[in-house]
RNA sequence: GGCGUCGUGGCCAAGUGGUAAGGCAAGGGUCUGCAAAACCCUGAACGCGGGUUCAAAUCCCGCCGACGCCUCCA
């Protein structure tokens, strides 16, 4: 039974899904008005996990994520840059879904855009204002009516009352209460619009994700998730908005992942600490990144340090040496050794999927893979055979599957292969002759260009490293 | 000020009532010509103060501290 952390109930729940054997699981996506950062990277591994993980346990899962495609920033951007706000959403959405892709990020069922779904959000917020959720006071926005809404601030643990201290009106909103939110904005001269009821204008921040959602995935999902600074009031509005024109419970479980910490802070564009995941990965490999993701804990923040960069790529470096294959002049060892492995391959898995039953604890499932990776090893270095460790490293790479590890070794050009047998052949024979010094610079050398060389009883090999 | 998350060895971090996982770093060892890798061994860690209990890192109260949200933000 697996068991999630629900932001709406602030415990964890047991996971019961609305259809059997089916998830319906939107997460929010980012607005495309610059280059997505590493904070960015942990909150679409996090759901990546969580959806790979609901596969694995049997489920068939619909994973929407949205993109914002029209929003302030991006007209701003644009008009700062005399460039087409369409045309510069469309380059940073190609972007970022080259980063997921780089990432080992599974493509979502669908990414419904904003701009392709204006005719359900109009006839939404419409709605809202027949059943009097919303208003518009006739200067071409329309507003939710906080007020109307009993369950305000359920998600975020708020009171109406208690939150108007911090709100503010803007110049030219005519709203009846400081906490209404805009629904459909009027358009200002010069900006991307749509014919609506209400004149030209375009749509508010939070109706468009209800709005994708309803038309992606029905009235009601299972799990909603999100950055926890989309809690309030992105995802409160949400909320208000679905749930006043369904009348039924709109999200089952409310997931929020923790924010990526930088110099001590919040990494996020305003503060300007940010660095993109373009960079992350033109230094190191993406499972860097995932791994850095997969030994925190997905609700609370997470240091991102050069040391526990090293860190993550070091606990990358042992769990793939589990899967290196044993010496092919092994001798192999009594039956009884190797179904040990076997035994314990398979209560590594269990201790792996009890970790990631309760709430994707994925801290816990990786100290169940290191574990493992030391049984392989100890085996393989007892003298088992390939055949011997393989049903073990079967589990090891299966596992580390489910969490979108993808365990390769750092390749260079095939080209190369040739050149360095060549260097390492003259190099035993070198060895044979104890020349040490000369033995030693070869080793020096590739060293240098990325081959690291490792002498053993059954010879040398070498891997890119 | 309000809401929330959290404080475990040098660092990251699991565990949430019954003798404290795991990784990184450190020290020692096996192997090796030397390295590297792997393996073995070592390390007086539960923010502070009360309380409940036979028993608390784990529950309750108070305090201190960190971070997030309360305004666009994954």
């Amino acid at each position: 039974m697996i068991r999630i952390y629900n932001t709406l109930t602030r415990k964890k729940e047991e996971f019961e899904t609305i259809e059997p054997n089916e998830v319906r699981m939107y997460v929010c996506g980012v607005t495309v008005y610059s280059d997505a950062h590493v904070g960015h990277a942990m909150s679409a591994l996090v759901f990546d996990i969580v959806r790979r993980y609901l596969m694995y346990r049997g489920y068939d899962v619909k994973f929407v994520m949205n993109f914002t495609d029209v929003d302030d920033k991006i007209i701003a951007r644009a008009n700062q840059n005399g460039d087409d706000p369409f045309k510069l959403a469309q380059r940073y959405i190609d972007s970022y879904a080259k980063n997921l892709e780089d990432l080992n990020v599974l493509p979502a069922t669908s990414n419904p855009r904003a701009t392709q779904t204006m005719k359900q959000i109009i006839k939404m917020v419409q709605e809202l204002g027949e059943n009097g959720y919303a208003y518009a006071p006739g200067n071409g926005d329309v507003y939710f009516r906080v007020t109307k809404d009993k369950n305000y601030g359920k998600l975020s643990g708020r009171k109406i009352e208690e939150m108007q201290a911090g709100a503010r009106i803007e110049v030219g909103e005519q709203k009846e209460h400081p906490m209404d939110f805009a629904l459909w904005k009027a358009a200002k001269p010069g900006e991307p619009s749509w014919e609506s009821p209400w004149g030209k204008g375009r749509p508010g921040w939070h109706i468009e994700c209800s709005a994708m959602n309803l038309a992606e995935l029905g009235e009601q999902i299972d799990i909603h998730g999100g950055g926890n600074d989309l809690i309030f009031p992105h995802h409160e509005n949400e909320i208000a908005q679905t749930e006043s024109l369904t009348g039924k419970p709109f999200a089952r479980y409310w997931m929020h992942n923790g924010m990526l910490q930088f110099g001590g802070e919040k990494m996020s564009k305003s503060l300007g600490n940010l660095i993109t995941i373009d960079e992350f990965i033109s230094k190191h490999d993406a499972d860097v990144m995932r791994m850095l993701v997969l030994t925190g804990s997905y609700r609370a923040p997470l240091a991102f340090t050069d040391e526990a960069i090293e860190s993550a790529e070091k606990g990358l470096d042992r769990l793939k040496s589990g899967l290196r294959p044993a010496s092919v002049s092994a001798k192999g060892l009594p039956a009884g050794s190797a179904a040990e492995l076997t035994a314990q391959a398979a209560s590594s898995q269990q201790a792996f999927e009890s970790a990631m039953d309760d709430d994707f604890n994925t801290a816990g499932a990786v100290a169940a893979l290191f574990e493992l990776v030391k049984a392989i090893n100890t085996t393989r270095d007892a003298g088992a055979t390939v055949e011997q460790i393989h049903p073990a490293q079967t589990t090891l790479r299966t596992l580390t599957g489910v969490l979108g590890l993808r365990m390769q070794e750092k390749k260079g050009s095939g080209d190369a292969d040739k050149f360095i047998n060549l260097l390492l052949e003259v190099r035993t024979e070198a060895r044979k002759q104890k020349l040490w010094a000369f033995s030693d610079l070869v080793r020096d050398r590739l060293k240098e260009l990325g081959v690291a060389i490792e002498d053993s009883k059954d010879g040398t090999t070498w891997r890119w490293s």
